[in-house]
RNA sequence: GCCGCUGUAGCUCAACGGUAGAGCAACGCAUUCGUAAUGCGUAGGUUGGAGGUUCGAUUCCUCUCAGCGGCUCCA
């Protein structure tokens, strides 16, 4: 740098002749120095460097300000290697794993001497305040592969020398170094650790080492850190407001299902609202299928394993099967509904005419599921599908698939939810030949492409028979799930030896889909308690009004009204107890009843009720037909209930 | 399955080596009330289960079951 002059291109601002060599600070200092954002990273050509870089050729570069998304993300990773100093300062002879950052925050691997309890967070925050008391500066270095394998070998951080050592093709690597603590680290990082102000350490929890549950356990902080108080403040408040829509909880608050120690984990037990509830849907989609062309068939909950065999899940998913004998006989517990849509298929010649054939069952499955997994509704080893069979010709496949898209698309729109779509392609351990599973891969992509759809790609996530379309749906606080999923199977018509005739009279091989809507019901309703956080639009509400009496002297006329509630087909109960009215309101409020329909005196004696609702309150009195009409047209057309629809008059 | 935490009345929680208590719910009585809690009273528990330490265990230890936060896995 010999006074070489190199000219430097502020993005979306002015440019200046700088010696080679200046670093990027200086840089934006000179070129930008009202900019209020103070950057604390920067994007040089496009990449994401530190404040620190020097440059030694012509460049553009932008300032990455603290409170942009990129500069929280790289704050999320300075923190996590200022938790990481601090774990390592307060427990010696912790080796530190990986850190990286995570949507809404951060989180760092340990090997400690003993496992960190929820006590030692506290103790790590004290000390991560502190070291960020300390101002220490964050400082880049390199170094060859080889110097940096014997730094922290001889720093007995042993994760870090396997890390190093799979960068094989790197000569060089970078490290990140405040005071004494030293990470391996591709960066960029924050210039100094001041600048972490707004953070808080969320939870700890057992992890394995890369993944791998062969591999040993480490322990794992969670965390988060925010430029802004406020940011973190409102994202802590929106953690809370998700443990209060907890489907769990709201179960038992609502009382729609219970999961019993002595029936079992990971078996639900629906009570009677849940059980409404869950009629409702099953009811909806009865009547979705019929509308569709799908016919109902029923399975039986065993089979002998002479069916598993065929199948290929005696090889390939009998961990997860449940098994019986009768007779000397061994019987599995179905844990998919396919091997029985298959015989009934077989039952009888088909033709090509016949096609496409869709099989419907509200299936109920048990499969093993390991204890750690299981999660209220969401994951359970009893649960009830929407599944379908589609058996077609080759050339009706992209039709089908699309088909299933748009029957998808209605039914989740019914509900308000969002959706993204995701490809799994061939895991490790599947059955089929590498042509039917490329074949099939491609007819899931060729009908979203032809849709113009766009979708993601998850390698090696596919069902053990065929490739999958995920649908992922997005709630109402923006978290995603996944239900829907449609799979392309031509290995099990080929394993039952399903045939068709076509208009050659000869036999063929017809292609096959699986596909569920819900999924489970089980896992779509504890969806919807948390999407609806419990106030269910009227038309799932598995009460939908309550008849609230002020005195006693109003009952004979509460129950006649609720008999013309019931006979109008709305699910209707009378509150008819010596209690206050406020207390009533109070505690259908809280059952979240979408109507309450009061009567006192004044109704009575004019045969009209008062209504209010629980989402805007009191809405005056009406005539009660008027009322009826008003509810069923309501349910009828199935409003979400978020929308501020037009109360009569 | 693995790591950590937790398990007390129907629910939410207290007591934490000296033999279990509150609110809500339930039940009874009184009250007959106008849009989110009327008052009084009654009943309710082998402290998840089994074993151990101790004069004595809800409290400490071991095992086991279940739940919670994650990991792996998944509809």
């Amino acid at each position: 740098m010999a006074g070489e002059k190199i000219k430097i291109q502020l993005a979306k601002g002015p440019a200046g002749e700088f010696d080679t060599g200046t670093d990027i600070a200086t840089v934006l200092k000179t070129l930008a120095p009202d900019d209020r954002n103070r950057p604390v990273c920067a994007k040089w050509n496009g990449k994401s460097v530190d404040l620190s870089f020097s440059i030694t050729q012509p460049a553009e570069v932008e300032g990455i300000p603290l409170d942009s998304p990129e500069g929280e993300d790289i704050l999320r990773h300075t923190a996590a290697h200022i938790m990481a100093q601090a774990v390592k300062e307060l427990f010696p002879g912790t080796q530190v794993a990986i850190g990286p950052t995570i949507e809404n925050g951060f989180y760092y691997d340990f090997d400690t001497e003993r496992p960190l309890t929820p006590e030692d967070l506290d103790k790590i925050t004290q000390r991560i305040k502190e070291i960020i008391k300390r101002d220490l500066p964050v400082v880049r270095s390199e170094m060859p592969r080889e110097e940096a394998l014997a730094l922290f070998a001889g720093r007995q951080e042993n994760y870090k020398v396997e890390l190093i050592n799979d960068l094989a093709d790197e000569a060089t690597v970078s490290l990140y170094t405040q005071g004494d603590y030293v990470d391996l680290c591709r960066g960029p990082h924050l210039p100094k650790t001041s600048l972490l102000r707004h953070f808080k350490l969320l939870s700890v929890a057992g992890a394995y080492w890369r993944g791998d549950e062969k591999k040993p356990m480490l322990q794992r902080i969670y965390g988060t850190a925010f430029a802004r108080k406020e940011d973190l403040k409102k994202y802590l408040h929106m953690l809370e407001e998700a443990k209060k829509r907890d489907h769990r909880k709201l179960g038992r608050q609502l009382e729609l299902f219970e999961i019993n120690d002595t029936a079992g984990g990971g078996l639900i037990l629906y009570h009677p609202k849940g059980a409404l509830l869950r009629w409702i849907l099953e009811d909806f989609e009865k009547q979705e299928h019929l509308r569709r062309g799908y016919q109902p068939v029923i399975g039986p909950q065993i089979l002998k394993s002479d069916t598993w065999r065929i199948s290929g899940h005696y090889d390939y998913y009998k961990e997860n099967m449940y098994f019986t004998e009768i007779e000397g006989k061994e019987y599995g517990i179905k844990p998919m509904n396919c091997p029985a849509h298959m015989m009934i298929y077989q039952s009888k010649t088909r033709s090509y005419r016949d096609l496409p054939i869709r099989f419907f069952e509200l299936g109920t499955v048990h499969r093993h599921e390991k204890t750690g997994v299981l999660h209220g509704l969401l994951r359970v080893r009893g649960f009830t599908q929407d599944d379908a069979h589609i058996f077609c010709l080759p050339e009706q496949l992209t039709d089908e698939i699309i088909g299933v898209i748009d029957f998808i698309k209605d039914v989740m729109n019914v509900f308000g939810f969002e959706y993204t779509l995701e490809i799994s392609t061939r895991p490790e351990k599947s059955i089929g030949s590498d042509e039917d599973w490329e074949r099939a891969t491609k007819a899931l992509q060729d009908a979203l492409l032809r849709h113009d759809l766009s979708y993601e790609i998850n390698e090696g996530d596919g069902a053990f028979y065929g490739p999958k379309i995920d649908v992922k749906i997005r709630d109402a606080i923006g978290r995603s799930w996944q239900c829907a999923t449609i799979q392309c199977d031509f290995t099990l018509p080929e394993r039952f030896q399903l045939t068709y005739v076509g208009s050659d009279g000869s036999e063929h091989r017809p292609v096959m889909l699986h596909r569920v809507i819900f999924g489970s019901l089980e896992r779509f309703m504890a969806v919807l308690i948390e999407h609806y956080a419990g106030k269910f639009p009227l038309w799932l509400a598995p009460t939908q009004v309550v008849i609230i009496n002020i005195t006693d002297r109003q009952l004979a006329y509460a129950g006649k009204l609720k008999e013309r509630f019931d006979a109008a087909g709305i699910r209707t109960e009378l509150d008819g107890r010596q209690e206050k009215m406020g207390y009533k309101i109070r505690e259908a409020q809280m059952k979240k009843i979408p109507y309450m329909v009061i009567v006192g005196d004044r109704e009575m004696e004019s045969s009209r009720i008062s209504l209010r609702s629980r989402d805007r309150g009191d809405l005056g009195t009406r005539e009660v037909e008027e009322t009826l009409q008003m509810i069923r047209t309501e349910i009828d057309e199935r409003r979400d209930g978020t929308e501020t629809d037009e109360i009569g008059t």
